[in-house]
DNA sequence: TAGATTGTTAATCGATTAACAATC
DNA sequence: TAGATTGTTAATCGATTAACAATC
C-alpha cells in the first residue's frame, strides 16, 4: 500500500485521529476539512494532510474529506476490520483487568483464554475467558490460534514467555512487564511505570512546562 | 535546575535511564561510559551525554559516570525522593488493579484512598485501601492531601473528575479514561487502546517494518 | 604523562509547517 | 465560474549524531 516508511510519529497519531474520527461519526458530522480536524485535535492542517497521504489521497479538493470514507480507509490501515485472538499470559491483577476490559473488543481484539503458574488460579473462570496452565500455552495457541500475545507477568519471567508465544506462532506481543523484550515479532512495550514517572517529572518542573 | 526548556523526547527518555540505572546498581556495576549505556539502551552516546547535560555535567572526563551518583540525580530529577500520595477515582477493574500494582510503591507512589459511585464497591477494602463514595472526594484531598489523582472511571465521567480533582488540589492527573481530558494541572494520558492498535498497524505493516 | 571520556559546539537528518498550484 | 480545500513541494524547525577541544 504504502511506498515509503512511515515513520513512528505518524503511526502513534493514526489511533488518534481512529478515536477522533470515530467520535465525529457518531456526532452524525459527515464531512470535514484538514483544517477543522487539526484545530479540534489540536494538530497542523499539513500535517493531517502529510499524515493520511502517506497512504493514499483520502480527500476532495474543494470539498475535503467524508468522515465515513476515511474513517474506513484508517480502520483498514490500522487492521481494526478483522477479529483479533488474544490470549493473556498472566492471571493476576493486570491480567484479570485486561480481560475484563469492554473497550478491547468494540475495536475487535477478543481474549480467548488467560495462562498462569499458579495452581490456585488455573481452572477458573475470568469474564467468560479460561484460566489453563502456563504448560498448556504452546498446545493451546497452535489448536486455536492467538495473534495477540499479551505478557501480564512479572519481569522475571517476561522474557521466557515471549520467545514461548513468538516460537507457538502469536504474531505481536503487548508486553506489561517493566522490561524491554525482544522478539521476532513487532512488540509494543506499555511501561505504565514510565508513565507515572513522567507525570512526576512533570509535576516537579510545572513552571518550566507552562505553556 | 535547567536552563533551557527540556525536550518532550528527552523526558520520556529519563525513566528509561532511571530503571536501566537501578538494574546496573543492582548488578553492581559502579561505573560506566555514555558508550557503554548507549549501546546498552540502544542509543547514541552523543545523545546520552546531551540528555545528561540538560541537566548538569554529572560525568567526569576520562572515567565516565559513576553508576550511584547518576542514579541519584536522575531520581532527584524525576522527583522520585518522597512519597507520593495517590488517590483513585473509579474502583473497577483498571482501579483495583492499580490499587494492588505493587511496582509504584518503590518508586515513591502511595495509593491511600479509592473512590466511586457505585454502592456495592463503597465502604469494600482494596488491598488494604479504602473505597469512598465520590461524594467524599473533595473533603478527602482537603484533609489528607493528594499529589496525583487517576481518572480509572469511563470516558463519559473523565473529564468532570478531572475538574474536581484539580479544584480540590491535586498536583497532577494519570488518566485511563480513553478521551484526552484537560486540566489546569499535568495530564499523563495513557490510552490503552493506542497501543494495541499500534501494534496492530505494525503486525499488518511487518515487511515494512523490518529493520 | 598518555589514554580515555566527558561537555559542548557544529553538522546532519528527519519531522513539522508553510506555500501554492491543481482541481473539485 | 468562483471559492474552497486538497495534494505536494519547499522552507523551517528541532532533534539526533558527529566531531573535537577540554580535562580528569
Amino acid at each position: 500500500m504504502q511506498t515509503e516508511r512511515v515513520s513512528e510519529a505518524v503511526i502513534r497519531r493514526l489511533p488518534r485521529y481512529y478515536r477522533h474520527l470515530l467520535q465525529l461519526k457518531a456526532n452524525g458530522v459527515e464531512r470535514i476539512s484538514s483544517g477543522s480536524l487539526a484545530q479540534q485535535m489540536r494538530l497542523n492542517a499539513s500535517q493531517v494532510r502529510q499524515d493520511f497521504n502517506c497512504f493514499g489521497g483520502f480527500g476532495q479538493q474543494g470539498y475535503g474529506y467524508r468522515v465515513d470514507t476515511l474513517l474506513m480507509e484508517i480502520k483498514n490501515i490500522l487492521s481494526l476490520n478483522g477479529r483479533h485472538k488474544v490470549v493473556i499470559v498472566g492471571a493476576g491483577n493486570i491480567g484479570q483487568a485486561l480481560a475484563h476490559f469492554e473497550g478491547f473488543e468494540k475495536d475487535g481484539f477478543a481474549v480467548t483464554a488467560l495462562f498462569d503458574i499458579d495452581e490456585r488460579l488455573v481452572g477458573r473462570d475470568i469474564n467468560g475467558k479460561p484460566v489453563l496452565h502456563i504448560d498448556e500455552l504452546e498446545g493451546y495457541i497452535r489448536e486455536n490460534g492467538a495473534d495477540i500475545g499479551v505478557i501480564a507477568a512479572r519481569r522475571s519471567a517476561a522474557q521466557e514467555i515471549a520467545d514461548r508465544m513468538a516460537a507457538a506462532g502469536v504474531a505481536g506481543i503487548w508486553n506489561f512487564a517493566p522490561v524491554d523484550v525482544v522478539a521476532p515479532v513487532p512488540v509494543e512495550q506499555v511501561h505504565m511505570s514510565d508513565s507515572i514517572i513522567c507525570l512526576s517529572y512533570k509535576i516537579a518542573h510545572r513552571d518550566a512546562a507552562e505553556e
